[in-house]
DNA sequence: TAACTCCATCAAAAAATGTTGATATGTTGT
DNA sequence: ACAACATATCAACATTTTTTGATGGAGTTA
């Protein structure tokens, strides 16, 4: 079991959800499993709009979840090692005790 | 580990995180954690209108993570055993292989 | 340099979500 | 039956998110 991971606060838990809580942000999530991928093979793949895509794509980059890297003109871009699995570990908090507070209200 | 597990499917898992992606949820979540709450006593720890609460737990609700049961004029509200613990495998699934394609595009 | 490709960003429109106050429903106590 | 209470639902509004098409920057090839 990893320890000395982050703090986990219900805003930033609730961030991280709300990247993962759209179809076509999944679905990328599900395309990256298997390794890098440039965004011409997922606008491909998804068979949608560049922009849409680059759209969905910032979410995710921005909640931690992917990662990009530059080569030439194109833009390929992978999970962030780890993401998911800082995922689960909130979960658990979630589920068991630790979850820091928000210095706001009584409860939360 | 569990098996027999239903196939977690990309819309549904959404959902599920859909449903998590919001602090007040959360906090509602962190809440039920230690057990069982009336109505009135999320609504008092929350420092939140009545009707604004229930639009939250009707969602958690609806999305499966937590169970209402009445109580004469209470209603209290718990989480539904092992529902955390299905969205962990969700994201296990998501990570690693066996996510079920919706039958649409060729890529999920 | 000019033309082209890949991708991000922007602005406007559309859609979904959250909030608020009012009202309805069911329950208890008198 | 009536009044008081707990909670759900509804409708109007506010806010946020998503989509779409247009534009621009950065890199590449000729």
């Amino acid at each position: 079991m990893r320890s000395l991971s982050a703090p986990v606060t219900l805003p930033a838990l609730a961030g991280l959800f709300h990247a993962l809580s759209d179809e076509t942000r999944l679905c990328l999530v599900a395309l990256l499993r298997d390794g890098e991928r440039c965004v011409c093979e997922l606008t491909d793949a998804l068979e949608t709009g560049q922009s849409r895509l680059s759209f969905h794509l910032r979410i995710l980059r921005e909640a931690g979840v992917v990662q990009d890297r530059r080569d030439g003109r194109w833009v390929h871009y992978s999970l962030v090692p780890g993401a998911l699995e800082g995922l689960e570990e909130g979960i658990l908090a979630l589920s068991s005790a630790s979850v820091v507070r928000a210095a706001r209200t009584r409860c939360c």
